[in-house]
RNA sequence: GAAGAAAGGCGGGUAAUCGCAAAGGUUUUAAGCCUUUGAGGAAAGUCCGAACUCCAUAGGGCAGUGCGCCGGGGAAAGCCCGGUCUCUGAAAGGAGAAGGAAAGUGCCACAGAAAAUAUACCGCCCCGAUGUUAAUCGGGGUAAGGGUGAAAAGGUGGGGUAAGAGCCCACCGCUUCGAUGGCGACAUCGGAGGCAUGGUAAACCCCGCACGGAGCAAGGCCAAAUAGGGAAGCGUACGAGGGUGGCCCGCCCCAUGCUUCCGGGUAGGCUGCUUGCGGUAUCGGGCAACCGAUAUCCCAGAGGAAUGAUUACCCGAGACAGAAUUCGGCUUACAGCCUUUCUUCCACU
RNA sequence: GUCCCCAUCGUCUAGCCCGGCCUAGGACACCGCCCUUUCACGGCGGCGACAGGGGUUCAAAUCCCCUUGGGGACG
């Protein structure tokens, strides 16, 4: 793993309360969903069968957990993150989800000035 | 050299930087640092078989399911090896759920005379009647030929006959008896019979053999919140109830009372969890599957789930694909490459 | 992960157990014609499927095996 186990979201009543009381961002080939007014940061990542077979689905978490490894000091403090992959991410590559997450980035920092 | 067959093996490599998981060591509050290890031949499909765990002791019967040539291997198997037979290919080879249809039952559409106690549509032949003939009618013989069908009651050839027919003969097939070889399936040879026994058992079934059920989300331990009960022992009574087997018998539990004890259990956590019918090498036995001996090694163990990213170079430019309790198989997917053996054809010596 | 179930026209289904009459029936939908001034209703006709591959059999939607694609239970 690519990304340190403290900062994983584990269980499936964590997942259900950021889907149901977070707020959503879309991007080309992601759909993130996150939760603030938590004391920690986490991240989770979700990754449907109908993306393909085990072997690909391995491949797009390992990609988006690099991306998050490198990237960790950049995203807000107290806040829970779920990465959701859409289906046209099954040919996406590492520089295309790199982009959709330096966005998403951005497009929260605008919001922190605003 | 070309085309092809079989068996076995490999499944990009090297280096740098940043990272992940486990184990060990170390400073030690956490955490950090160092070292080592870290996906496959199919990890897949979940199609068989086991180990392991629980269920009621896993017993008897019925039902059900699966398997089915012979010998060997194996813990077992819808497994493997060797052989036999049948089919198939020019050959090397390949394929086969390959017992029983002379125990019984069922089915065999359409077509056809007839589809299993055989029968007679067109025919062929004989006799009788009518008739000049042709032919028609009646009685009988026959199943060679035609036609139908997936399949027509041994096949081909000859003799024979009124026409025909295993009616007779030869060969082939079949049945049966014997001999020889083989552990055996079976093969070969010889004699006899004069043909009886259509197909279908991946139709019911018969014979033989095997099978109790569930599955690591099994099971065990610890144990918040909430709710109040739960467990053990003894005694009594009843088959009416309950207990995850498809059913029956058998088996186990018990309403309630008394005594003793404090535990049961959800979220959650820990465990089961990787040393095993193990790998590798050498030697020996065996055609082989496999077995034995010796030496040596420890080789993933996660739990929203670890192997990744970037860069550089090389080549033939990298397929199918990711462990989840563990093994033995089967099946399916797979770019390209290597080794060995064999077959056929062509060329040369 | 472990254990199960299903697959037939565009949609919902019958046939499968017990093979042949299946060139696979019906309803809704779609298309054309008739009826009507027109639409609807009604009538007639048409289009259209056995998930894929292999085996058993004379013959397979049906029996057997493999694959593919859906769906469910167990936290």
């Amino acid at each position: 793993m690519s990304l340190k186990k403290d900062l994983r979201l584990k269980k499936r009543a964590q997942f259900l309360n950021v889907y149901s009381k977070g707020k959503r961002f879309n991007a080309q080939y992601l759909v993130i969903y996150f939760l603030s007014g938590k004391e920690n940061k986490l991240f989770g990542f979700t990754v449907s069968r109908k993306i393909g077979k085990a072997v690909k689905r391995n491949r797009i978490k390992r990609l988006l957990r690099e991306i998050v490894r490198v990237n960790v000091d950049s995203f807000p403090d107290g806040v829970w993150y779920v990465f959701n992959t859409k289906k046209i991410a099954k040919n996406a590559e590492f520089k295309d989800f790199e982009s959709d997450i330096k966005k998403f980035l951005n497009w929260l920092n605008e919001k922190n000035f605003n």
